[in-house]
DNA sequence: ATTATCTATAGATCTATAGATAATGC
DNA sequence: ATTATCTATAGATCTATAGATAATGC
């Protein structure tokens, strides 16, 4: 019973995390959490006491889990334009293999501070870190003529934004764009969009 | 009490919007409705029977405000480029008067199939309408060389992105980007994020 | 003896309605 | 006589806890 234990928790783990994902923490119900993951509701409180406590264990993690795609691409060491590239492609990979967490992120730190003062401060010391690094790459290049004047924190904002919106609209509109079509097409124009951001900023980069 | 009566309906619409706006349809609460407008909650079901039928009025009225704006664009006669310049700023100024509005919007979207079902009724026809205005006008121009092939489906979704992302981050994020700025520092940064999105939007058009 | 699980239920909150009361129009 | 408003409350739902029961480890 001592090795059951830990599944029992896991279990109701993966069971919470479907469940916010999909509902938010108000809409989210510890009934449902339970009857995802099978076991009765009074379990949920002896694993984890409260509905907030639950909930914290996967927005933290979650928080953590985007911040680890930051830490990556610090990582490397690549041309500026290879960085670009890089840091488009690893975000839209991101939200492609996690799509309900940007919506579901956003709606957590709109509806309470607590919560974007933790992603403040487990994502701001990496993003720190990449704009110390890419500010004065993309500075010399406008230096050099080679890329138009931005600012890095529009640059960023953007490259987020196209991302995100990305999957955000996708989840819903997708049966629009491409009506009656099978998991393969959905691939494809993924793929095609990803792309397409890709040359979208790097061309609006390009200097006049 | 006859024109009384035309007055608290409306109060209660109001007090009804800002709650919807600010909590969504299942974290919104009546008896919170009731007291931002100052009545007793049973008034709320005089006038409107359920909590969902308060909902639909404010959603339809939010959609329909959201598809003027497609109305307005279409109704002008530009050129190309002064057209696109003209998409990006209209949409930025909209999102700036609401901007509670697209993130309540894409939630509720998503939430519920009876709501996109409602917006792709109100938005479509007009977006149609735009759009086969812009596409044949779009590939003159790629023909000619002047702008670089795009769909025009991705770009407007990397306006909408660029656009809506702005105020979606901003609302949370705003003191962290200007850290203690007061309204018109504020203002001042909307209005160069605003020209930033147009400028970066007709750069990533340019041809090769 | 401790750990894990369930059932039952208290207590809070929320939507919706019933029924009383006051204010207006005919 | 109708319309607008309030108070009281029913009925549903949700979080959290108490207490019983079964299963494991010593």
């Amino acid at each position: 019973m001592n090795n059951n234990d830990i599944s029992t928790e896991q279990i109701i783990l993966e069971a919470a995390e479907a469940e916010f994902l999909d509902k938010g923490f108000g809409n989210a119900k510890m009934m449902a959490i339970a009857q995802r993951a099978g076991v009765s509701h009074s379990m949920l409180h002896y694993y984890f006491r409260k509905k907030e406590n639950l909930f914290q264990m996967i927005f933290r993690q979650k928080v953590q889990s985007l911040s680890q795609i930051f830490e990556e691409i610090g990582r490397q060491h690549l041309s500026f334009f290879d960085m670009i590239r890089l840091v488009v492609e690893c975000q839209f990979d991101f939200v492609a293999r996690n799509p309900k967490l940007p919506l579901f992120v956003l709606n957590e730190i709109v509806s309470k501070k607590e919560n974007l003062d933790l992603l403040l401060d487990i994502v701001r010391p990496k993003l720190t870190e990449i704009f110390e690094r890419m500010e004065p790459a993309l500075n010399e290049e406008i230096a050099g003529g080679t890329v138009r004047p931005v600012k890095i924190r529009d640059l960023a904002m953007n490259i987020i934004s196209m991302n995100v919106s990305t999957f955000i609209f996708m989840t819903s509109i997708m049966e629009n764009i491409l009506p009656g079509a099978d998991d393969k097409m959905k691939e494809m124009y993924i793929q095609e969009r990803r792309e397409s951001n890709v040359q979208f900023i790097l061309n609006a980069l390009r200097p006049l």
